[in-house]
Formats: C-alpha cells, structure tokens, sequence
DNA sequence: CAGATTGTTAAGCGTCCACTTGACTGTTGC
DNA sequence: GCAACAGTCAAGTGGACGCTTAACAATCTG
C-alpha cells in the first residue's frame, strides 16, 4: 500500500472515472468499460493499476469479475495530504500569534 | 488547479519530500536540493511540476528564489479522496441497516 | 454442439517522465 | 572588476505510461 502507486493510480481521469462508478456500488469490468471511450483491454490495465495500488478489490465468478472499492487506501491517501495541509496552516497560526504579541521589529523581545 | 495535476505532483517520492520540507517553513531551492540525491536542475524541474499543480508557490528576491507551500491544492485532492471513501462508507453502512431490518431473503418487504 | 459473452494476455507504438550534462544569466561580496 | 553563488534553459537518454490490435481461454445460452 504505497502512496507512490495510491496517488499515481488517481492522478488519471479515467482511474477517477472509475473510482467513482464503484463509489455507487460495485460492478463487472464490461460495466465498468461500458462507459468510457476506450477498449476494454485499455480498462482491464486500468483495473490492474488500481487494483496494485489497493484502492479497489476484486473477484471472478464464473466468467465475470466483480470490483469494489476498498476505502484504505483512499483513507491513506487522503491522511497524508490532510497532515501536510494542517501542519502547514498549524504554523501559519503560530506565526500569526507571534506577530500579534510583537506588532513593532524596534522594540525589545521583553518591553 | 486541476486533480490531475495535484495527484501527478504528489505522486513522486522526491516531490512529496519537498512538500514536507516546505510544511516546516519557506525555503530556497538550494534548501531544498541539498538533501535530495540529484543534480539542481532536476529539483529545478519538480518545483515547476508542484508550482504548475498549484501546491507551491514561489517569489524571486535577489538571486534566491523562496518557496512555500499553498494548501488549497491539498485541500482539494484531499475532499476528493475524503468524497469518494466517504460515500462508499455510508453506502456499506446503508446496506448494514437493510440487512439488519430484513435478515431473511424469503420474506415479504412489508412483514 | 455452436455461437455469443466476458475477460486475459502479448506485442507494438507514440508520448510523457525523471534525470543528466553543459552552457548560460543575473546577483552578491571582496 | 572578478570570482563565487543561485538559478535557468536546452538537448538528450532510458524507461514508464496509455492505448491499440489480435489472438486466446473460459463460461454461459440456445
């Protein structure tokens, strides 16, 4: 479960596509093909990105494979980027009270 | 600001190490290329990748350019994640509930 | 069984990516 | 002025990516 493959798998618009289809349930790779402008080889590489990179699961009965999505590796995904963004904000609040206790660069750190 | 962009530029090892560097305070490209294990150059061409996804932005005084982090760009890819992982929660949650209330498949909908 | 459905696999093709080297521009300090 | 510094730009390289076609395997249906 790598942040390099997560990301890397939903940084194309057509993965996306895809994520948010099997947001709304799952479904079999013709259905997930169906829609989209491309052959279905062309998907199955999408699947098999997506399924690498641990965003989505998936299962074959008979002649069909059913996807779903698996929450984890969006979860990881989206705890980075929310730690870097708050840590980064966190400090702008600290320097913002620091400016706001000493609003004046010529006087003493001890008035 | 496109997610295509977001997600691209934090697919990269390197260029989510330099986010993080940046989550600690504004720093100039040699700041930033020291730790790194490659030429100038090459760090030249990943700050362009974050600043053309809108992660960073970056001002030149003198000959030294400073860089810090913009978090609308995280904030973005992150409530995409959070959106998509979120609705597929409660969509499990409401197929709990529908199979709490109806634990039987031979039974009429309205016992 | 014959034929249609569902998916898998491999090869090929053009493009994008990460990185290098080298030449070059503007800035600062002695 | 001149040397060191901070960064930029352009060209080239090897590899990864997204997609296609074509051949194939397995399963279901009439």
């Amino acid at each position: 479960m790598s942040l390099d493959r997560v990301f890397h798998a939903v940084a194309d618009p057509t993965r996306r596509a895809i994520v948010e289809r099997l947001t709304r349930g799952p479904a079999s790779v013709s259905d997930l093909a169906r829609p989209l402008p491309m052959s279905l080889a062309a998907v199955v590489q999408h699947l098999q990105v997506l399924e690498g990179s641990g965003l989505v699961r998936s299962e074959k009965v008979g002649r069909v494979r059913t996807c779903r999505l698996d929450p984890a590796g969006l979860r990881a995904a989206e705890d980075w980027l929310h730690g870097r963004r708050t840590d980064w904000e966190d400090r702008l609040d600290r320097l913002g009270d620091v400016l706001a206790d000493e609003p004046r660069s010529d006087e003493g750190a001890a008035p």
